[in-house]
DNA sequence: GTGGTCTAGACCACC
DNA sequence: GTGGTCTAGACCACA
């Protein structure tokens, strides 16, 4: 996997992980793989990927069983989707309108675009 | 001037002279504030404005005049669009994508926030 | 290390990492020291090894693994040689031709100098 | 007159100076021109031109009579190519054999350089 | 452990 | 006055 420089890995392993569930490949009550296997798996440290768990298991999207390992948690999806969407419209969505205002593109531009992206 | 935790303050300060650039209060050959001058004036220590500067004449936004000071650049308006598109159509829109894509957004829910983005 | 008082120090430890590179002792994508083992080791402090590594980073000879320390770049020996020879016929050499002309030094006399130079 | 970031403006109006003498332009005894005049000729501020001629005067390449200005000293050529000489052969010749070495810069490129260096 | 950033204060060359 | 460099020491996010 690569990693982008902007954010930080662990945050970019958390989005492997909703990506797995989103995708319905892990799903709830399901064992995930251990902090040395997708680090192992990911070519990263493991410590980085239980900083990635601890921040999944705060978000109550994963939780843990001493000595067995991280499962999914019941309503996973559902949080994932709720966490990413408030993040989307309170934070991305407007930033994204500012520098759209102060740099004068228009929406036609951003439907191109994304038209090209789904192509893709 | 307040300053947010997510970036360098010497970043938000080269937007805060972008800011001042593309809003035409300093134009291209124009002096612009030292750097004890300007670190007084945004609460902030020289060597960050330094640093700012630093990277703002890397850009070729600013030039310097030894003994004399900072100057804007002749091309430093198209520069800094120019700067701030590539940062936009390379970055932050791919990412947005991406997440409408997870989330199930579609391209009408975004024109809708759009509209009364611009409303306020 | 002993550093000249004519050029900053920071670009002197440039130079150093120049010949560490250029000598094969430091070899493409490995690891470089980090900022406070070189700072200890060279007697400067940390910050004026962060500014060289900045500067290595902004020239594309080194690169930087989050948390874990600097590297050499797979182009890093090319870089260098080109960085150094735009100097030298860009700048050292017509600047040397200038004074050679104000001064009637013929090239003869610069040979001359050369094979002494050789021979130490 | 454009001047060189490398180099001090003050060192570089000497050079151009050195240049007035060398070239005869400027003669033994004669008077040259006002601090003020030599500024606003070359763009500069006066201050630097006064540093120049404390410079040029500390070599006895010009004098002062007070209320009258500087003029050309009586060995001020010899001492000029005197100066000059020393400083190319004990740093800038050595320097630039040192960097030939470092680059694999062999003496015939040099020597083709400085041909098409004396055509233009 | 690593680098990234920031502050405070100093000295310097230069204009 | 200006910027350029350097030190010392601190706090932080990240691996």
């Amino acid at each position: 996997m690569e990693f982008n420089n902007n954010k930080p890995i662990y945050l970019q392993i958390a989005d492997y992980v909703f990506d797995k569930i989103l995708s319905g490949e892990w799903t709830a009550g399901e064992r995930i793989p251990s902090v040395r296997e997708l680090g192992a798996n990911l070519q990263v440290n493991p410590n980085t990927v239980v900083r990635t768990f601890d921040f999944l298991q705060g978000e109550s999207i994963i939780f843990n069983k001493r000595g067995i390992g991280y499962f999914v948690a019941e309503e996973a999806l559902q949080r994932i989707v709720k966490l990413n969407r408030a993040k989307f419209f309170s934070s991305q969505l407007p930033s994204m309108f500012k520098t759209m205002n102060a740099l004068g593109i228009s929406c036609t531009e951003i439907l191109t675009q994304y038209e090209d992206f789904i192509k893709q």
